[in-house]
Order: C-alpha cells, then sequence, then structure tokens
DNA sequence: GATTCGCGTGAAAACGTTATCACGCCATGG
DNA sequence: CCATGGCGTGATAACGTTTTCACGCGAATC
C-alpha cells in the first residue's frame, strides 16, 4: 500500500502540438517563468529589459496563456455569461450584440444561454455558469421574485440585470424608461385626435408591464380621458398574445380607435389579427408598438414605434459588470435610458410633431442614478 | 540562488466558499481521490459498493467537478464554440437555438460568438475559441475559400460547417436543399400563370447564392420558359439589397410579375420597396421568400415562404459534432435536410396545391450521405 | 502447490498557471 | 562603516483534476 522510490510516469501530451507554455517562453528569454508571468500581469513590476525580452519570446513563440491553467489558480476567469429568455427575439439579440461589443474589447468571453421562457432552465443554466466559474453574470431574469435568484448573488459571483427587475433584488441594472416611452406614445395617439386608446400589455409579474401601465394611464389622466378597464388586455408577451388580445378588442362593443401594444411580439400578433379581420391602419386602428425592429418598416403599413436603445442597454450592463468586477465593493447602480418615439404610417399621418422631448441627439444615456 | 529547505507558502483560497473539491468527497468516502474520479468516469471500473459511498458522498456535499482543473489535466473541455455570421438574423439564432438544445442535454457548454459579417473580426473570434480549448467549433463562414479557415482545421479542433460551405474544405456539414428549395419555389408561381419570375439572388461566392440560382434556373427550363438575364439581380443578402433590387426590376420596361427573393432579409427589403412603391401583392407582383421568419405571417400579405428547418440544422450539426468527438477517425458526412414550400397570401391565391413533394410529415431529414 | 493473470485500489506525477517567499543587490540613513 | 529597506528576480507550492504505475489479493492455470 506505500512504496518508496520515485515513479517515472509517462506524461500525457498535452491538448496536441500545441502552443508555447510559459515554461518554453521563459527558457527563451532566459528567465524564469515567475517573471513572465509578471511580464503579462503587472509590466512595471519587470525591468524594461527583461520585459522586452520576455515579450519579443512570447511573439516568436506564438505564446497564449492557458485559460484553463490560469482560472484553476486564480481561481476566476476572463468568462461573461450572458442569460436571455428566449434567444428568438430580437429585442434581446440586439442586446447581446451590444454586450459582445464591449466583452470583446476587454477580452471577455461570452458564454450565451438562453432559457428558453423556463424557470427551471434557466436556474440550470445559472448554475452551470457557475460551475463554469464566469466572472460575471449579465441577465434578464424570468422570475418576478428575488428568492428564485439568491444562489446566483453568492459573493464571488457579480451579477447585473437587464429589462426587468426583480423585487427586493439587489444588483447593478439597466432599464429603459417604461413609463415615459409608454407615456410619449399614447400621448402621440391622443395628439392626434384619439379618445379610445387600448392597451395590449403582458404579465404584471414583470416590471416592464406594470411601468409601461403606469405611463399608459398617466398619458390619459394628463389629457383628461377617462380610462377604460375593459381597453387595457392582459397578454403573455408572446406573439399569440397579441393576436387574441387585438382580437378581443376588435370584438367590444365599444371598438377602441387606437391601441398600443406593449411589446414586439405582441405587435407582430396584433398585426396579424387586424389583418386577418381586414381592419384597416391606421385608418379604423391607429397602431403603435414598444419596441422598434428590423422588419418595422417592412410591415404595412410601416410601424411607428417606441424604440428602445437595444444595443446601447447591452454595451451599458456589459460596462457596469467590468466595473463591478474592477470595484468589487462600490455600491449598486442603475442606468436608466431614455425610449424614442419613432412615427411610422401605423399610427397616421402626424399632423405635428409628436410631443416627445426634442430630437436628442446621439445621447440616450442618464446620468446613473444610485440607488 | 537555489536553496534547500522546503517552504510553507500560504494557500489562496479558491474561487469562494465554494463547493467541495474532490478530495473532499474522497475523505468523505473514505476512499482515494483517484477511485473518485474513475467513480465519475467509468463506472463500471469501481467496484459497486464504493461506487455507492462515492455517489453519496457527491450528492451530500454537492460536489461539481472543477471545469478548469479537468481541462487544464485532459487537454480538452466540455465546450463547444459557436460563430455565425449575424445575430440579428433569426435564421441564425433559430440554428443556434437547435445546437444550444443537443450541447445542452449532453452536459456541454456553448460559447457564441458573431462575426458581425466581418473576416477580420470572424478569424479573432476563431483564434479566441481555440485558445478557450472548446471541443469542437460549429460555424457558418463568412468567406468562400478554405484558405481563410485553415487555422481552424488543426487536428485536435473538431469543425462542422452549416450553411455556406467553402470550396475544398473537407469537415462535416450540414446544409438544406437549396437547389430543390428553390426550384420548388419558383415552379409553384409558373404554376400559377407566371412567365415573367425574377430572382433577387445573392453574392456568387456563397454557395447558398449559387444555389439557389440553379434551382431558378432549372424550374424555368423544365417550364420551357426563356432565361432573361435582367430578371436576376444580385444583391449583397442584406435588407438593403432587396430594396434596391425590388427598385431595379420594377424599373424594368418589362416588369416581373413575380419575384422570387433568395434571403430572408432581402425579403424585407423587397417588402419595402413594394410598399413604398404601392405595387399590390400579389396582384401586381406575387412575392416568394427563401426562409420561412417568425414576422411571416404579419406582414401584409402574409409571406409564401420557402421554409428551412433551421433548428433542426442546428441540432443536426451539434450531433454531427459530438459524433466525430467520439469517432475522431470517422470519415466526413454531410447532411442535406430539406425545405419545405409555405403558401401563404403573397404569391397569389392558390389555385391547386403547390407541384412539391407531397407534405413529408414531421421527417425532413434525408440520409445521410458521405461526401 | 507454485505460477500467472486479472481486477480493484491507492499513491503520486503532471497539466500551466499565479502568488508567495527568500535572496542578493544597491541605495539610503544613521 | 554597518544596519535597514526597497526592488527585482528566481524557486517553488498550490490550484483540482486525470492518468499512470505499482501493489495486494483472489481466481484460474499448469
Amino acid at each position: 500500500m506505500t512504496k518508496k522510490r520515485p515513479r517515472a510516469h509517462a506524461p500525457r501530451r498535452p491538448a496536441a502540438g500545441r502552443t508555447a507554455t510559459i515554461k518554453r517562453v521563459a527558457d527563451h528569454a532566459r528567465v524564469s517563468i515567475a517573471t513572465v508571468s509578471r511580464a503579462f500581469a503587472d509590466p512595471q513590476a519587470v525591468s524594461p529589459e527583461l520585459r522586452l525580452r520576455v515579450e519579443e519570446a512570447a511573439r516568436t513563440l506564438n505564446y497564449q496563456p492557458s485559460r484553463a491553467a490560469r482560472a484553476l489558480r486564480s481561481g476566476t476567469s476572463r468568462a461573461v455569461g450572458v442569460v436571455i429568455p428566449d434567444l428568438e427575439n430580437p429585442f434581446f439579440t440586439a442586446v447581446v450584440r451590444g454586450i459582445d461589443i464591449v466583452l470583446q474589447a476587454a477580452g471577455y468571453t461570452l458564454l450565451l444561454a438562453s432559457a428558453n421562457e423556463d424557470t427551471a432552465r434557466e436556474r440550470n443554466v445559472l448554475e452551470t455558469l457557475r460551475a463554469e466559474g464566469v466572472a460575471g453574470i449579465i441577465f434578464v431574469p424570468i422570475n418576478a421574485t428575488r428568492d428564485a435568484y439568491r444562489h446566483v448573488l453568492a459573493p464571488p459571483l457579480h451579477t447585473v440585470v437587464i429589462d426587468r427587475l426583480p423585487s427586493n433584488l439587489r444588483a447593478d441594472h439597466v432599464t429603459v424608461d417604461n413609463v415615459e416611452g409608454t407615456r410619449a406614445g399614447v400621448t402621440h395617439l391622443l395628439d392626434l385626435g384619439h379618445r379610445d386608446v387600448a392597451l395590449l400589455s403582458g404579465p404584471l409579474r414583470h416590471s416592464t408591464a406594470k411601468e409601461r401601465e403606469q405611463g399608459y394611464e398617466q398619458a390619459l389622466r394628463a389629457a383628461g380621458v377617462p380610462l377604460r378597464a375593459d381597453l387595457v388586455y392582459r397578454g403573455d408577451f408572446r406573439e399569440g398574445g397579441g393576436y387574441d388580445g387585438m382580437r378581443t378588442l376588435l370584438a367590444l362593443p365599444r371598438r377602441p380607435t387606437a391601441v398600443l401594444v406593449a411589446n414586439n411580439l405582441m405587435t407582430l400578433g396584433a398585426f396579424r389579427a387586424l389583418h386577418e379581420a381586414r381592419v384597416r391602419i391606421p385608418d379604423e386602428v391607429a397602431l403603435v408598438g414598444f419596441d422598434d425592429m428590423p422588419w418595422a418598416t417592412s410591415l404595412n403599413p410601416p410601424l411607428t414605434a417606441i424604440g428602445q436603445p437595444s444595443q446601447e442597454i447591452g454595451s451599458a450592463a456589459a460596462d457596469l459588470l467590468l466595473g463591478r468586477i474592477a470595484h468589487p465593493d462600490r455600491t449598486f447602480r442603475h442606468v436608466m435610458l431614455e425610449t424614442t418615439l419613432v412615427v411610422r404610417a401605423s399610427s397616421g399621418t402626424a399632423v405635428r410633431p409628436p410631443r416627445t422631448r426634442p430630437a436628442a441627439g446621439p445621447h440616450h444615456r442618464r446620468a446613473p442614478v444610485t440607488s
């Protein structure tokens, strides 16, 4: 069971004829491996002369530090996990693109996972990412309560939340001003003379749905238009929900003359329902959709939309995460971005410029607010 | 420079109050770490009694093997890189979804990167994935020649190519039957009585564009309709290309009465151009698009489309990759999937069932062909 | 009844890093 | 002049696995 003399083991070839290890660089530069490591991690800690030798050796040998070894030893990897509810919703993919750009530039790798709108799957995926040893996670939560995410918040892992914010969750997060966006959209319809303005909303457990309803109510109140409960339909934020909702509205004894749809997929469903019923847009029903999408101009008529700076939402989230990795103890930040009303034909001929803020130029970002 | 006595080093806490290491499991089960490792890697190599003890210990300690250590030691990780040209093209995201599902089930992690249709970026991204030590790469190449990808093919890395196949590239790959798909689409238009059928195609360096043109020509030839060179427009497979192409076609002295658009984004552009010019679809111009998209039914009129089994393309690719990881030396395989013509209003009232193969049921996949 | 074989197990090397400690050196201060 | 301190460098432990080798043991073989 015990024995004395040392053994000679057959070393396994590493991954392949792969490139240099830190040791080969060290030999080539005639320094120790510690110096090589330092030359990369903290360049000014090593004398200029040696640093140069190391850099050159690394270049000629085409040295790429092993991420696995680095992760194993330091316990942290340069990878960031991104979890979205649905890969096929273009809003989310645009957000991911924004994240990707920032992360790429910072030398991080992006691990993407889709939860497919499934709570169990989301949990599973978050666990995997954590086991994978990512440096942080950016995600769009499905659930509305913090409890579902307690395990994600465990210290070594940094978290940034996008779009929907679970109640009581303390974390950096990025949202858009849903209240103001919707208010602007509804006000636009009111300005065009509509009085029976309906709202196709989503599940109230989503903060976005709640906020968009608030914006809707604010706009009506400000215009002195009484709220009609039957004009608010709550769908599921999916295509079918928009379809069903629009059909319900069309069947009302007093049909709305304008509808604001609170989500991009539902907008598609609403369009389908209107076309099917041969209702003319915008003459019989004017339409405004939340979320500007690539296909908005190809719809017939082109869609008036409340655009979110999707890509910028992603970049902001990535910035937030990188900032927190650098300063783990700073207070949580909440970045809120503005929406932009893009007026096209589906809301009717614009008789005057929309009553939102004057075109704000390229800057949408509001000053960060510490929550 | 040299010294004799051993040193006591302060051990760094690993990633955090993280869970058990293999050592703790071993202690708890009163076996060696080797046995624990074996109990997972090759269960039948360890006696049932010990295996049970190990399994129980792992469960109570909530043991998750460190991926980093595993990757470092074995030189291969359970991660797969996926590279697509554009994150915001729903065709690609649907493919990714298919990949994701298979990979997830097999316990692999998906590293997604978008090349943003940029060759340099693509190269960069592939390098990163290789450095990351992924077990394999599934990708939709931007370039048409093998040379651009020679570095990816280096042995330890397995590659599966999707959609477009660079010439001379020897690798597993998955495509759809573009020739047959287009042929069916054009034939459908011919069956409806059209004779001036145009094609909005893409860059010929893409194998997909070439094949779709072939299908177009085959259909015309089969119907005895002479080819008109001015009816084939080659765009860039982006929205703008479809818009420009359609405008060009509309400006022809002898305008086509039907158009097949060879790509989803170009279809959106074509719709926009038609709406702008107030051309009635399908009365003045009938339309068929390659690629069925979620929004196809929301267009006005709903789009007749040549659908690709996008998600299935992804699963097939993932299957291929897993197969190759298991059997590195098997011959390369080429899986070709069928398309499905979905007739909607944009091609005009279907006076008779389309002349494609009879509805094939849920099975699209053709028997794999070794290339 | 001695040899061979196979099987299950444990000890320990190795993977490629990072981070700690110790050491030699030179400058500084008493 | 000697003690103190800082700085640059090298040697090396440690991270948590996988995998090789050796060993003990019981069964099969001659």
